[in-house]
DNA sequence: CTGAAAGCGCTAACAA
DNA sequence: TTGTTAGCGCTTTCAG
């Protein structure tokens, strides 16, 4: 059992003692940190094993240059006792910590986290550990950068976008192993889903329901132009096909969550203008929203109007009505980040491109065909 | 701003020369940590002040013994430049890494997430950083727990229990800065909803409503005794308190997510034991598969049979019918894991207990009267 | 109040 | 194939 966690003692630095078991009269009030002796040392474990530290170091490390037989005989010594070397001073002297930072804005989003789950995992596969934090505001992004600059952490992925593009074509000259979700400059390693080809589909597939007035709901106004809404985009398009686009209208909630498709639906249901026969949403979680507000008005889903969703979060299957979406892979999305990280980590500037994903239309309850 | 990130520089390691803006030439294919030189050095930062690395360190650390001039001068060009101290080198020295590990079985239970994100917040503002890993079998748990005992972050929160309560009992006897979600042994610090009281609440309003055969859908049997489940254990005191415990009717699920509700809600509703009036659910998301598994077989919510939740969790006020329910303060509760776990760093073994805190019962539209 | 000296635990260059 | 030497960048005694 290699990972067998440790015994502790507790020592008196004045005094250099080792009271095991602890001592019962400092203890309350002492910082763990100062009542615990550090784990095992290298050194003491070479000896044990009857090496030099540096080839107990090099077997750990794979190094080549081991005879077979002695490599053999360390690994048993080390698993048996459960060593593994003091990450930190490992990472002073290497100038790599094997540490990577996930920041997020938006850690309440489900797709998000289905993502979030995904990528730790795959980032741990490759020996990787996870820091996360969330953002709240361009300070705190500065900082996760800031922490990258000095290589605090191997590598950054970030669903974070408060900080203004010319900042981020930083990245571009610096090159740092830096993945961003979503949208990014030319040059800077970018992993998204097809939004706009998703969104298009699924405005398509309404067209031929017999829908008309497809009014789209998303979210607020991004922060830089360069943010904009590719699906958004998709649905003006798929209009733009039929001839419509003149009918388009769009309504931008507070906040891409059930609480803002159901304000924003409500705004687009009792406005004054002609009521749509469809609202397709920018992702599930408004959709969600959107459809309590139609019930709550009155209106029956999708007899009288058709609400759709997009990421295809499998809890809105389990919804009345099952949601019609884009279904997108979170596995696939965290392996391919992950996947792009590493590369950039180990060099390869091959990986500093967009990678986009593809979505699957997924048909549901939710949509039906338009009434006269 | 201090924290704008510096500038980066490429080495050739082998004769010490280095090349502002990069070698083109091997940039390619060398590891992104051999292509970077380290960040600013404390040493030059000092002598750049003017002072010694000793009284800069003192200043960082907020360290008596620096008179105000001098850490006033030293402050603002620390804070013009953005120095920040390397941290695996001060980890080393300090013994303690300002990283607290995070690890968790089930990430995609959505209090859970909310939860995390709290947590994650408040150590955060405590100067503390969140390691996160999902942990999928005790192999992980134990991994977790090892890079605990050797020092490798300085405390540890789990939303995990793979390892045997005899192991967790370890943890009392070590002291070490640990917190668990949901249970764990006397003598160790657990922070956890009170279940128990918020399902007997749930159950007394159907009671109130008239139901009489009120079952249960909950997790899937512990993997230890201990683990019992809390939530069930209301349940069974409200139909106790009522003289309806020989009715009591339980079902496991699969999974406490909508998959599990689903499922177990058609074993409960199609099986040939009598048909329940009311199904208490374990939490928000199984009622959210019991309420599809319902709908399906034809059952009208909450006018042939009434449906309940727990956790209160936002989304599921926008369902339909929005959902009977406890909430739970998932920014409480992050909140007061962090508090402990730091309480517990800081050596205070005061903090080492259970602490449970309240939910509140939420009317909605899954449970109405029982009918006739 | 300040600085000089002594490591923290480990890996990488260089010798043997 | 192995061991010896020399730091990584920082904090913490201990003198001044």
């Amino acid at each position: 059992m290699i990972l067998e966690y440790q015994k502790l003692a507790v020592t008196d630095r004045s005094a250099g003692t080792v009271f095991p078991g602890g001592d019962p009269q400092a203890a309350r009030i002492t910082p763990y940190a100062a009542r615990v002796k550090m784990t095992t040392r290298m050194e003491d474990v070479a000896k044990e094993i009857g090496v030099s530290r540096v080839t107990l170091s090099r077997v750990l490390n794979e190094s080549p240059n081991v005879a077979a037989r002695t490599r053999r005989r360390v690994l048993d010594h080390v698993q048996r006792i459960g060593y593994r070397p003091h990450q930190a001073a490992r990472a002073l002297v290497r100038r790599r910590s094997d540490l990577v930072g996930i920041f997020c804005s938006h850690p309440e989003n489900l797709l998000v986290q289905r993502i979030l789950i995904a990528l730790q995992s795959h980032l741990y596969e490759r020996g990787l550990k996870t820091l996360f934090q969330t953002t709240r505001g361009a300070e705190h992004e500065l900082e996760a950068l800031g922490a990258l600059a000095r290589r605090e952490v191997d590598g950054l992925v970030a669903f974070s976008h408060y900080s203004p593009p010319s900042r981020l074509a930083d990245l571009v000259r610096d090159r740092r192993p830096i993945v961003l979700s979503g949208y990014g400059p030319r040059g800077v390693a970018v992993v998204r889903a097809n939004g706009s080809g998703g969104m298009a589909r699924i405005v398509r597939y309404l067209l031929g329901l017999g829908h008309r007035r497809i009014h789209y709901l998303g979210p607020p106004a991004p922060m830089y132009p360069e943010a904009r809404d590719d699906r958004r985009a998709g649905w003006l398009l798929a209009l733009r096909e039929a001839g419509l686009e003149k009918s388009a209208m769009h309504s931008a909630a507070l906040a891409i969550d059930a609480a803002g498709g159901f304000a924003g639906a409500q705004g687009l249901l009792l406005g004054a203008t002609s009521r749509p026969s469809a609202i397709v949403c920018f992702n599930d979680e408004m959709a969600w929203g959107a459809l309590r507000a139609a019930r709550e008005i009155g209106l029956e889903v999708p007899g009288q109007i058709s609400i759709t969703g997009f990421d295809g979060l499998d809890l809105f299957r389990y919804g009345w009505p099952a949601l019609t979406t884009c279904r997108l892979d979170p596995e696939h999305a965290g392996q391919l980040m992950a996947q792009t990280l590493f590369r950039l980590i180990e060099g390869d500037e091959g990986a500093r491109q967009h990678h986009v994903y593809e979505g699957t239309f997924q048909a549901g309850e939710s949509a039906g065909p338009a009434t006269a």
